[in-house]
DNA sequence: CACATTTTTTACCATTTGGTAAATACACGA
DNA sequence: TCGTGTATTTACCAAATGGTAAAAAATGTG
């Protein structure tokens, strides 16, 4: 028997007494890993509802049994990519430096989320469905992780437009407008490829920084 | 038997030989109706695999034989709901007038395309699905109807923008900033209601006017 | 009302789907 | 090389799923 996710998450801080889970064997890390990257590209395209167990197995290049021998369940599988995502997703944001230059911590945090939506769109079309489909198994993570983070960020960039440093707008909706924008270059990538021709991403990095640096910019601030 | 969706979308044009369709009944109508609103529920949240067609009669309220008495499949009910889709969805970027004020024809888009986010956050997720999962069944839609129309619209936007009506941008990435800003309200409404607090459309409206017109204005004609 | 047509229900069916049990094959340290 | 735990396969299963056939009910029309 295997299935060490479910207890690998458990608080090992007050528990000591918690028998010692065997480190996993080079097999299984490997397995595991060929599993949530097959279910990532089938989750992302399907949604939860949408994928298949076969699907998944196929792709991993295993038996379906097989997979189900690393975890207890498909639910199981989109769970733990799921946290997974949330440990990434919030990064560009967390690094978001209330000390540092206001205007430049917001675009390099438009960069910073440009690049995920490059690098891991598989990722951001997972969090796409998952929100699509009312985050069923979301809304508690984003409860926890991201309501307290954007409050925070929003009270900064808030006191950078008080201050006069940044021009005054919604921070939220500021916030809002840089998630859509950079997401959609990974999220709606279907429809960018039938209508667009050039290459996308270092267009979309110059003009959104165009775009934030013009609405954000003080008045008398003009280079 | 009925099933009248496939062949009503035939060319009527060259063939007046075709035997006349028996115009549809209330009950046929009302009926009709009842399953592609259920449909658009059920496939606006789960995408056309996640979704079943026992949840689709189950919310219209018929059996599911029945319904297939109406669609003949599954995925014709699905079709017909894109090509509904289809023949609004564009409608705002159509009303743009290469006649009217550059800046008041841009925000008016924005405005329109807006509008649809709040009356129409189901047909706006139903497509945000279907481009999602790679756009199967709209990749032709998006060939035939989209791309010229962008490609018009952009030349229109170019063209303001070479005369100096408007400060000068990349207008496809405008265009693409446009549907992700305001879609973004319908697409992650589940992430929204967890983190926003008041009237998010309201304040939604404000925020983009703002944004774009700071983005758009020429120089020199601050207001 | 009688009859033909339309609509709905009942009873199915084959396939797919998530998941299990148990037997088998494999890896690897003593 | 042996034995023990690990990994994989084979053979299933019950439920769900998309879909069909045909009977029954409802509807409309002369």
């Amino acid at each position: 028997m295997l299935n060490f996710e479910a207890k690998a998450r458990q608080p090992m801080i007050t528990t000591p007494a918690v028998p010692p889970e065997k480190k996993p064997s080079r097999i299984q890390l490997r397995n595991r890993l060929r599993i949530l990257d097959a279910a990532l590209n089938v989750f992302s395209q399907h949604g939860f509802r949408g994928a298949t167990l076969d699907q998944i197995a196929k792709e991993a290049g295993l038996s379906k049994p097989n997979i189900l021998y690393y975890f207890s369940a498909k639910e199981e599988i989109h769970v733990t990519l799921l946290n997974q995502l949330m440990e990434t997703w919030l990064d560009p944001l967390i690094e978001m430096d209330s000390n540092g230059e206001p205007l430049e911590e917001i675009l390099n945090y438009v960069q910073r989320k440009l690049d995920m939506a490059r690098e891991l769109p598989r990722e951001s079309r997972l969090f796409a469905n998952e929100i699509l489909q009312g985050a069923p198994r979301m809304t508690p993570h984003l409860k926890s992780d991201l309501l307290p983070l954007v409050d925070d960020k929003c009270a900064v960039i808030q006191n950078w437009m008080d201050t006069g440093k940044l021009a005054p707008t919604n921070p939220r909706h500021l916030m809002y407008s840089i998630w859509s924008t950079t997401q959609h270059y990974a999220d709606f990538e279907a429809q960018l490829n039938i209508i667009s021709t050039d290459d996308t991403y270092a267009e979309a990095q110059m003009y959104l920084r165009h775009l934030f640096t013009n609405l954000l910019q003080p008045a008398g601030h003009e280079t």
